[in-house]
RNA sequence: GGGCCCGUGGUCUAGUGGUAUGACGCUGCCCUUACGAGGCAGAGGUCCCGGGUUCGAAUCCCGGCGGGCCCA
């Protein structure tokens, strides 16, 4: 074994060999299945921290269950269809290019190509290795045939329709464009003080910043607390130059401190006005067309641009007496990211899919799942109660998967094609039939959308486990074991999963769900371009390696955010180091090892010692793996591995290796030291799979891969009093070379250990060997107390032992214990202690209490003779020495 | 504006009723037949603020302040 640790050569070797293996395929064997649906990512051609991150998450469970003896069954997907691809491709080709479909499609499934390609090495870089040979890509022919056969049982549902409804538009490209092309822009304009006349007479006063949208002005808001307008809601104003008579209604929405606290609503103004429409059931009155020029209800001012009907109808107010004033002021105005054209809502045909009469289904097998942290399900039930629109699946674009319909212009009918025909693009076929079923119309047209890329990932636990076709994998695989997720889109793609699952199947699509957190910048903020706060993953990767970062990511908690942290990487890196040492030291002395195999009763204490506290590092990490809690998990491998393992066990069995006193002496210890080592790269394969492979095949190699490989068991060992004693003893002596400059190889003149308890006497005596030997001196033990020269420097009652032992009596038994030290001193009190075990104490209600040393906090100086005295942390052995 | 989560030495972090865990950093020391990117020791904390419950609160309850994610 190399003196160094090479990360980056073992890495990439096991990264080769792992890819040509099979060690992580699904088996079919009969074993118990463990399935895993991953969310596909999408292919925007890097890998981020936070996808490395959930990613991780995964493969650790994966191989956890793995070892567990389950057959894991753990498909890859990627997300390939969608916004930012199309946005690419088309600035890369202009957007001349979009009038051929098929060509365009090509060209963002070759960029796509290429992004699955660089992604797939960056994940296998952090030891992501779900079957590689089991993956699929939502752009691929055959997920769209089982995307679009569910819309065809959706459609045989009759829950798909269509329905006018507002998109962002940008009136210069002509072309609706997604949330993620607006910028917004602060911009000086306008506030303008408009006079609307009640039915009645009376007057108001409204203001707003585009006055272009009064014909399509259908309702008048005031805030209910607003006292000025009390009397309003429920009256009718008219609409000055348009002449509607429109409702006055109250809505906390809006906000007194606006121009006048009055706000007209047009049809579709902004978002709280689409909002408003769909609640209160407003006329839907299009006074905008998609080329940004006003419509017909703005009588003359059709055919005007948006600025210019603006200006007109300004000053024809003014003309009308209604204007009263204009206020310049600065407001954030939406734009298009790419022409800086502010943004209108225009009303458009799209695609819906009924969901809200769902609600109740959907939350009650989000229910029926065991969600991991289980405070998540209340998010999604949330947001499951609060909706109030149906899903809109329709997207004004050609990257995706098409919706697989014709529907009749007329009436909006839609006529779906055979189950036979898909996968397909309805624009390149012809409709299969000439005229409308309903209406009879001949006006029946394909649908040029196609559907939003969370139509093709909410089916992914369908698809990996073979629906619609594959009957029998799907019996076997059908829910699925687990779904690991972040948390940002629960509301999204867990309300949309479990919906169409359920409706699907019948049955929800997971048994639990396990939910990881965001990953945070060194500024504690979402780690994103927009902060500045980036850290790229390869890099990473590149200078302390996967198995570092992966120790980063499983310290963290799931459903908790991580912040990135250098520190805890190099952590990682400096504990792949100490393995790889302390690996070394056990394969150069174990060469000669003949492979003798021993009961724990028949070790040295010590050496059940180690193994006591291997067998709890194995309960608990087993047991936090089991329920996901990652946090300890590396903290206790990290504390037993440095404290226990290096710092006392090796230390203390050199003597042994180097000097036996029998070959079988260190046969056992031999044993022992492998014995630790196996169980312990097994326990850390699932966090850090590169180092635990490489040290397995060094030392032990007995199957191909670690990975496969059987969880390990406790021995059953079981700790000693004295064996624990002993180590504090040794620890004590070495540390006391240590702080007197004494180097650790040299014999002290003279070591006494006195012991006040006879049956720890005998235990601690069995271990003579070794204490002489870790400490390179002669060790001289007896029975009892030394004449000690005792200067009390503090005695006070410790009252986080009190406390829970005497609960209410706790301040009584302080304030004796006060009152007597005060009384007779702590000299004399800490010589009545150490002769009788107890303080006996009359409390205020009469009764009386014993606290003994354990219930004190006592800070002596205490020397006997010549010789110092070593303080190892139990008040019954005192260590002499004399250096 | 709504829902959920979080606030612990300089930094990050563990901790579901008994005065606080560990890491990094800092300071000092050591030379050790696996490891100097090592080992040992030390300093450093009003557990965000205020109130309540309790013999006792970082922990439970209420109210603030600050931060995060999603939604509007």
């Amino acid at each position: 074994m190399d003196k160094e640790y090479n990360h980056k050569e073992v890495e990439k070797k096991w990264i080769e060999k792992w890819s040509k293996s099979d060690i992580y395929s699904f088996k079919n064997d009969g074993r118990e299945v463990f399935s895993i649906d991953t969310p596909p990512p999408y292919t925007s051609g890097v890998a981020h921290m936070g996808t490395i991150l959930g990613y991780v998450w995964f493969d650790m469970i994966a191989r956890f269950k793995r070892m567990r003896g389950f057959d894991v069954y753990f498909p890859h997907g990627w997300d390939t269809q969608g916004l930012p691809t199309e946005l690419k491709v088309e600035k890369e080709l202009g957007k001349s290019a979009k009038k051929d479909r098929s060509k365009f499609r090509e060209a963002c499934k070759k960029w796509t190509e290429y992004s699955i390609e660089r992604m797939s090495r960056q994940l296998k870089s952090v030891g992501y290795f779900p079957d590689w040979n089991n993956v699929y890509v939502t752009m691929d022919r055959d997920y769209w045939r089982r995307v679009q056969y569910s819309l065809l049982k959706f459609h045989e549902k009759g829950l798909i329709y269509i329905k006018e409804h507002p998109v962002h538009f940008c009136p210069s490209c002509e072309s609706a464009i997604a949330k993620a092309e607006i910028n917004y822009r602060e911009e000086e304009g306008y506030l303008n003080y408009i006079k609307f006349k009640l039915e009645d007479g009376e007057t108001i006063e409204i203001a707003t910043t585009r006055p272009e949208l009064l014909p399509a002005c259908v309702a008048v808001a005031v805030n209910p607390e607003d006292d000025r307008y009390k009397d309003l809601p429920g009256r009718k104003a008219i609409v000055p130059i348009f002449n509607q008579k429109v409702e006055i209604f109250s809505d906390r929405a809006v906000d007194p401190e606006f121009g006048t606290g009055i706000v007209m609503i047009c049809t579709f103004g902004d978002e709280q006005d689409v909002k408003w429409a769909y609640e209160r059931g407003l006329p839907v009155v299009k006074a905008i067309n998609q080329r940004g020029k006003l419509t017909k209800v703005a009588g003359k001012y059709k055919g005007m641009g948006i600025l210019e009907a603006r200006e007109a109808i300004i000053s024809d107010l003014e003309k009308q007496g209604y204007l009263v004033k204009r206020e310049k002021i600065v407001h954030q105005v939406a734009v298009h990211d790419k022409c800086g054209t502010p943004i209108e809502f225009v009303p458009t045909l799209q695609w819906f899919i009924k969901v809200r009469q769902f609600k109740e289904d959907i939350i009650g097998a989000a229910m029926s799942m065991k969600w991991i942290p289980d405070y998540m399900l209340q998010r999604l039930i949330d947001w499951a109660e609060s909706l109030d629109w149906d899903w809109v699946i329709s997207r004004q674009r050609i990257w995706g998967t098409p919706i697989p319909f014709w529907y009749c212009e007329k009436c909006h009918y839609i006529i779906a094609p055979r189950e036979e025909e898909l996968p397909l693009d309805p624009t390149e076929r012809e409709p299969p039939v000439k005229e409308c079923p309903s209406c009879g119309s001949r006006r029946i047209s394909p649908a040029r959308d196609v559907c939003d890329c969370w139509v093709d990932s909410s089916i992914t636990p369908l698809v990996i486990t073979g629906w619609p076709n594959e009957r029998e994998k799907f019996e076997k695989l059908y829910p699925v074991s687990i779904r690991p997720q972040g948390y940002e889109i629960i509301r999204t793609w867990a309300f949309y999963t479990i919906f169409r699952c359920l409706m699907l199947t019948g049955k929800p699509p997971f048994k639990e769900i396990v939910i990881n957190g965001m990953v945070l910048g060194d500024d504690g903020r979402k780690m994103s371009k927009s902060y500045g706060n980036v850290v790229e993953p390869d890099e990473v990767v590149e200078k302390y390696g996967g198995d570092s970062l992966r120790q980063w990511v499983s310290t963290g908690a799931l459903g908790k955010d991580v912040p990135f942290s250098w520190k805890e990487v190099k952590h990682g890196h400096k504990f792949l180091r100490k393995l790889w040492n302390i690996a070394r030291f056990v394969k150069q002395n174990t060469s000669d090892y003949d492979g003798s195999e021993y009961d724990v009763s028949e070790l040295k204490p010590i050496d059940r010692w180690i193994l006591y506290h291997l067998d709890q590092l194995i309960e608990s990490t087993t047991n936090d793996f089991e329920r996901y809690e990652f946090p300890q998990i590396m903290r206790r491998i990290w504390s037993f591995t440095w404290n226990k393992l290096a710092d006392d066990y090796l230390e203390i069995v050199k003597h042994r290796i180097y000097d036996p006193k029998s070959i079988e002496e260190k046969r056992k210890t031999q044993f022992v030291l492998l014995k630790v080592l196996r169980d312990l790269v097994k326990l850390v394969a699932p966090i850090t799979p590169f180092i635990a492979e490489e040290i397995y095949q060094e030392i032990d190699g007995r199957k191909e891969s670690v990975h496969i490989e059987e969880w390990p068991e406790r021995i059953g060992s079981w700790l000693e009093e004295g064996a624990e004693v002993s180590v504090l003893i040794i620890r004590g002596i070495r540390r006391y070379k240590g702080e007197k400059g004494i180097p650790l190889n040299r014999k002290l003149k003279e070591v006494e250990i006195f012991v006040n308890d006879q049956r720890l006497l005998g235990e601690i005596r069995r271990n003579l060997e070794d204490i002489e030997g870790a400490t390179r001196s002669e060790i001289l033990i007896r029975e009892g107390v030394p004449e000690i020269d005792v200067v009390v420097k503090e005695l006070e009652p410790d009252i986080s032992k009190i406390g829970p032992e005497f609960k209410e009596k706790t301040k009584d038994v302080i304030e004796q214990m006060r009152k007597i030290k005060s009384e007779i001193g702590e000299e004399k009190l800490y010589k009545s202690l150490l002769n009788s075990g107890i303080i006996e104490l009359k409390l205020e209600s009469g009764e009386t209490v014993n606290v003994s040393e354990r219930h004190l906090k006592i800070r002596i100086e205490r020397r006997v003779g010549d010789k110092e005295i070593v303080d190892i942390g139990d008040p019954r052995v005192k260590v002499l020495v004399k250096p």
